[in-house]
DNA sequence: ATTCTAAATGCAAGTCACTTGCAATTATAT
DNA sequence: ATATAATTGCAAGTGACTTGCATTTAGAAT
């Protein structure tokens, strides 16, 4: 599994207040989560971990990660057939800071894959071809805005 | 929008059949409405056209779209931020017959594109190039076995 | 450091989209 | 025509959010 270079803590918090939202305990802890572990988390994923140590209630967590979507941190994203939804921080092209406005579209160069058998997710810091991104543009008549795609198949372990 | 041709009704219920699925009343509707409609169903928006007509019991719905689909006659989806699961006929590469065992991972060479302003679903008949796909099983050590990918973007008409 | 005010929290209750249990029916094979 | 495994209708249950509201608090302004 590849290790990349996410935001800085830093960043994320300028951030954070640029969209007016505080910074309380709780949502400390659950931005250490994203920091710390290279994987997605869901609203009970958290809970559970941060149940323990922290005891955040649910619904605190739940409108802290719409808070912190909204402000731009994080993208949730779902795997077929599977009812929770995902979210992992938005890591940028160029390693931290954002990308000038209007460039949305292939902001996130980055997409997920997990293992049918272990269940682990990983990381795939690639992205579909630029020039097939303009076909599917040409073919549908569409003008693309978000594109997500996500992988199940047999990790290395795992085979 | 591109019409493209789908299976024909005979081998879905030629499938079905030995599948052990049986064809009643309620599920030759359902069968129906993906057959008329060049669009993604969901459990919801057939309850609704099947509970005015042929007042289909939710229940009975569902049960039918799980058959359907272990039956391998409809692939799931969804739109990330979207609560509700698609379902839509899967159309093979070949206009109709079944392909060879094993080729799973390529299998529906097709993907959904969803406007951000209208809703409006279609069908996009092209895949990411297979070249692609082997870069992605290099880089991540995964054997890919399956891929989702959704577009948003603004349609033709809204623009 | 203290005050102020918009935000965030905890708790409980509500919503939505399925999902399941079970007794009564019914599509198919024989 | 009969047997029987599948399907149905109805009701109840589940999981994952999502919201309302009174209370508390982070962070800006003194």
């Amino acid at each position: 599994m590849k290790r990349a270079r996410g935001p800085s803590v830093e960043s994320l918090l300028v951030k954070l207040r640029q969209a007016g939202v505080k910074i309380t305990p709780n949502r400390r802890k659950v931005l250490d989560c994203f920091l710390s572990a290279e994987k997605p988390w869901t609203l009970s994923s958290l809970h559970v971990t941060l149940g323990k140590s922290g005891d955040s209630e649910l619904s605190s967590i739940y409108r802290a990660l719409e808070a912190f979507r909204q402000a731009g941190l994080l993208e949730e994203f779902r795997f077929p057939g599977d009812r929770q939804t995902y979210f992992s921080l938005i890591r940028h092209a160029d390693g931290g800071q954002p990308l000038a406005h209007g460039d949305s579209a292939h902001q996130h160069h980055h997409h997920h894959i997990v293992c049918q058998d272990c269940g682990t997710v990983s990381h795939l810091d690639m992205c579909v071809p630029a020039g097939w991104m303009g076909k599917v543009e040409r073919a549908s008549g569409f003008q693309i805005t978000e594109h997500h795609l996500e992988f199940k198949g047999i990790c290395g372990e795992c085979r």
